[in-house]
DNA sequence: TCTGGGGTCCTAGGACCC
DNA sequence: TCTGGGGTCCTAGGACCC
């Protein structure tokens, strides 16, 4: 048996932990660059708001139902996801992180009378030491357990807590859209629909070599799951990522080289950054470029270029150098760029380098110390304490986040305050709300 | 003014090998 | 007359996930 604890509105949910406040109020979050509206609160979904709407587009109905809306927080979020997750471990032996707020539990080693009971000791300890909501699902297969977790999320009378293997489940099934399945996306769920398949449960009794044919194995995979056939593996080890991408839309139009050479620089530094943290090396990156494809009266332009390496590193100014090298080779002027990223490909454990017959290996003993250096003070001292200078300073391109909540897990001058002594709340709050006031904080602190 | 970011898996087709 | 059988690797494109 297996659960899946899933975050509710979990964006969102972060938010309202440090702003209770807001409660009852439609609030949403938008991704990078204040683009699309990506987490929304119950009110927010009940004023027809959908998941990926282009926020200015929709800024009639947010001004209108004074929406509330913050700037994509992922510092925050990434933190609190951490936490959730910790108490996961403690709960479980087997926990398969599935997403920045989703996991796996396999309960087969859990000892416990009742699944059920134990989900909604899961939901009740996870939102008593986190502030965070959640579902749980249970089933024998994990897309049973997601298909579970959709039912418990839609059909409130279960509290929050829904098992498939409940003697009701197919009817419950019924009500579940064909698209709402794991594994079932907008392609194939237009394509079931186009041959009168609506509903979940419609789908669990159609032939599975039709499937097979049409929706190829993995289509095939879901079914059987859907039936209570284990096809999809639970993976409680995370496995190394075979790619890294980094990647950000631009806050302003980009036309010249200098800036587009400084936004690949930060990202790819940002990118083995992450390398780093995996423990992995990288031997190849890709650059690509483009303009912005939304705006047809403007000229377009999209162009993409590798560099490979001559041994596989994690060395952050040799991949700055080969991406800017590569960045050369595509840019044009007299484009509007909307976006730059960057891919890391050839990725191998730190640990084990395949040497090249006829290049002498190159020690990089000096270089790993060097980053090792780099990332202790910028984990000590926040990101980009020390930084490379080819990602520039003023970064006038740099992505909009106008409404961003602050980094209250994470950063100490972003901590909340908690009253101890009768006067020195008042300081406290004053320069709270004077803004950035970091050195009035320091002052007062002092 | 304004449209996100980071991943995985599968298939078909073409190249190659013996 | 007659053109096999069993593989690997790579890439592009398309589906999916959150």
């Amino acid at each position: 048996m297996y659960a899946v604890i899933d975050c509710n509105n979990f964006f969102v949910s972060c938010e309202l932990v440090f702003n209770p406040q807001l409660k009852g109020r439609p609030v949403v979050v938008a991704s990078n660059n204040d683009g699309v509206i990506v987490s929304r609160s119950a009110e927010a979904k009940k004023l027809g708001i959908p998941m990926g709407a282009v926020i200015f587009k929709w800024r009639d109905t947010i001004d209108h139902f004074q929406v509330k809306v913050f700037s994509g927080n992922f510092a925050l979020y990434g933190d609190m996801s951490r936490r959730v997750m910790d108490i996961l471990h403690t709960m479980a032996n087997k926990v398969e992180v599935y997403s920045i707020d989703e996991a796996f539990l396999d309960l087969n080693e859990i000892w416990s009378e009742n699944n059920l009971a134990y989900g909604h000791e899961i939901r009740r300890r996870i939102l008593q030491w986190t502030g965070i909501p959640v579902s749980v699902g249970i089933g024998m297969t994990k897309t049973l357990a997601k298909a579970a977790v959709e039912i418990a999320k839609k059909q409130p009378q279960f509290g929050g807590v829904y098992s498939a293997e409940a003697i009701d489940f197919d009817d419950r099934l019924d009500r579940l859209e064909v698209g709402d399945i794991w594994g079932i996306g907008r392609q194939y769920s237009a394509f079931l629909n186009r041959n009168g398949i609506y509903t979940a449960r419609q789908f669990k009794y159609v032939s599975d070599t039709w499937v097979k044919q049409n929706m190829t194995v993995g289509g095939q995979r879901t079914l059987l799951e859907l039936r209570g056939i284990p096809c999809v593996q639970f993976n409680h080890v995370r496995e190394r990522r075979k790619g890294i991408v980094s990647s950000r839309s631009f806050g302003r139009p980009v036309e010249t080289l200098r800036e587009m050479r400084e936004s690949v620089a930060l990202y790819t530094a940002r990118a083995i950054e992450r390398l780093r943290s995996d423990h992995s090396l990288a031997s190849f990156i890709q650059v690509y470029i483009t303009t912005n494809y939304h705006k047809r009266e403007e000229a377009q332009y999209a162009n993409a270029a590798g560099f490979s390496l001559e041994q596989p590193s994690c060395y952050t100014p040799d991949f700055i150098l080969g991406a800017q090298q590569a960045l050369t080779t595509i840019f044009k002027p007299g484009y509007r760029y909307k976006k730059a990223f960057i891919m890391l490909l050839g990725i191998t454990p730190d640990n084990q380098i395949q040497l090249n017959m006829f290049k002498e290996y190159k020690s990089d003993k000096r270089d790993r110390k060097l980053m090792r250096a780099v990332d202790i003070l910028n984990n000590r001292y926040g990101r980009e304490s020390v930084g490379y200078a080819a990602s520039g300073i003023g970064r006038a391109w740099r992505p909009r986040a106008a409404t961003l909540s602050r980094r209250y897990t994470t950063n100490w001058f972003d901590i909340p305050v908690v009253m101890v002594k009768p006067c020195l709340p008042v300081y406290l709050s004053k320069a709270w709300q004077a803004g950035d006031k970091i050195k009035r904080w320091k002052d007062t602190i002092a």
